[in-house]
DNA sequence: TGGTCTCGCTTGTTTGTACAAGTTGCTCTA
DNA sequence: TAGAGCAACTTGTACAAACAAGCGAGACCA
């Protein structure tokens, strides 16, 4: 592991078992510096970690202060179901209801940069945390990873794992677009709600390593289920709100 | 500004003109050190911004390659909503429609970080952009900045920026939470929907610069009016998904 | 008492250097 | 021809040094 991870890591664990409250002073970088005898600028890499995981507010001139005392998530928790239903201690279920190859929309194949018209592959899925339906999946996957995602067991419970091991895919860029839509009569059925009823929808697309586009994927959780957080700072934030198309 | 931001922009609009199409490759850290004539560190520095935002995927010993091409908003621009608004190039309108003083609950007194039943101000917003509702806001505001809050003209347009002006308060930390909720009876009528039509909900408590939390918010946007959008990657990340409480 | 000013402290920016580690394409070999 | 392996290239990590800029507290003055 790299020096400056590692003193992030120290600092992370420092925070969230409380040595630091909320509003406290973080050490000066002087003195981590000689604390865990590293240069100021790998001290200063390893405070930007926190910073950028919203655990700790920045000024010019001022002492950092502590924001907040959560572990946030990583990348792989916020794409897999089943690694993020994990890491909070539930557990994940999945059964493919369908899938079936079948020509790209335009809008689809501008989302993974293929030719209009080119094969893709189009999966239904129903998750489950507990045993509980929370989750209607509708994945569309490029012609190219489509032979792997179709050898995958249709109950499998973490197809990004499955799909790094079956063929070393990872997906690595994500672009999450987050609204509320009614229930459809499928989406009902499926998540046992009534019709019309609240749905957080996720639409997202995934990149792999080389920025190739694997798949884009419309999500719909059951109201109540599950829920999005972000922290963000003046310095520092990911999140765009958007006017509704 | 400084330098690395200096080249962080040249870069920005570069891709958001097109100059680099998705997928395709930044020039090396080598080549834009000579054409920005800065150190190789600096050049560094700019492109974290980017991958920051997002627009840039980075991978040890390949080159960076360009992931999108939208320009992503500023906190300012998602905190406040006559900001973000503007910046979409739609006119935002408010009315205040309750105002009232009143002892906090518990669960406002740990997100503002006060004694429970200490006094806050409570206040009712409706939202219009270009005319139409589409935003219901409930604001609990800590007691320290009650009375400026007070003194704004109900009509006000932008709370934020006329709270800056009135007594200099900035706010610069966030957490939000994102999740669907059925329209309740008061959100129906001000929305002009039905009762139980779905709705996003951006519960989110904001920080003064000093840590200090200043209001927290339960925002009911009318769905289809508004969508957030989060990139991410494996390498850097601010958003959580949480179980449902 | 109240405001201002200055000084020390702390974080932000920039440059330079050296080495580590991962990627990619080419070459060589079996 | 397929695979191993090498070599050049590119990004990641770490250190050191110097100056800029903002903050905060105490000193000072009216």
């Amino acid at each position: 592991m790299a020096r400056y991870e590692h003193i992030a890591g120290e600092l992370r664990d420092a925070i969230v078992r409380g040595d630091y409250r909320i509003g406290a002073q973080l050490p000066t970088e002087a003195e981590l510096a000689s604390r865990f005898n590293a240069a100021r600028g790998t001290v200063r890499q390893a405070v930007a970690v926190l910073v950028a995981e919203g655990l700790v507010g920045t000024r010019q001139g001022a002492r950092r202060i502590v924001l907040g005392s959560e572990r946030s998530q990583s990348f792989a928790e916020l794409h897999s179901f089943a690694q993020w239903a994990r890491s909070v201690g539930h557990r994940a279920g999945g059964l493919v209801l369908d899938s079936h190859r079948r020509p790209s929309t335009p809008s689809e194949a501008v989302r993974l940069a293929i030719t209009p018209g080119e094969e893709v592959l189009s999966v239904l899925r129903l998750r489950r945390l507990d045993g509980e339906p929370v989750l209607v999946e509708r994945t569309v996957y490029a012609g190219w990873i489509a032979p792997a995602v179709e050898k995958l067991d249709p109950a499998c419970e973490s197809v990004t794992q499955e799909l790094y091991e079956a063929v070393g895919l990872v997906f690595a860029y994500g672009e999450h677009l987050i609204d509320a839509v009614a229930a459809g009569a499928e989406d009902a059925r499926l998540l046992g709600v009534r019709r019309g009823s609240p749905l957080l929808r996720q639409r997202r697309t995934t990149t792999s390593q080389e920025g190739r586009p694997a798949e884009c994927s419309d999500d719909r959780y059951r109201a109540g289920s599950v829920t999005f957080s972000i922290r963000n700072s003046t310095t520092a934030n990911s999140l765009v709100r958007r006017a509704g198309d």
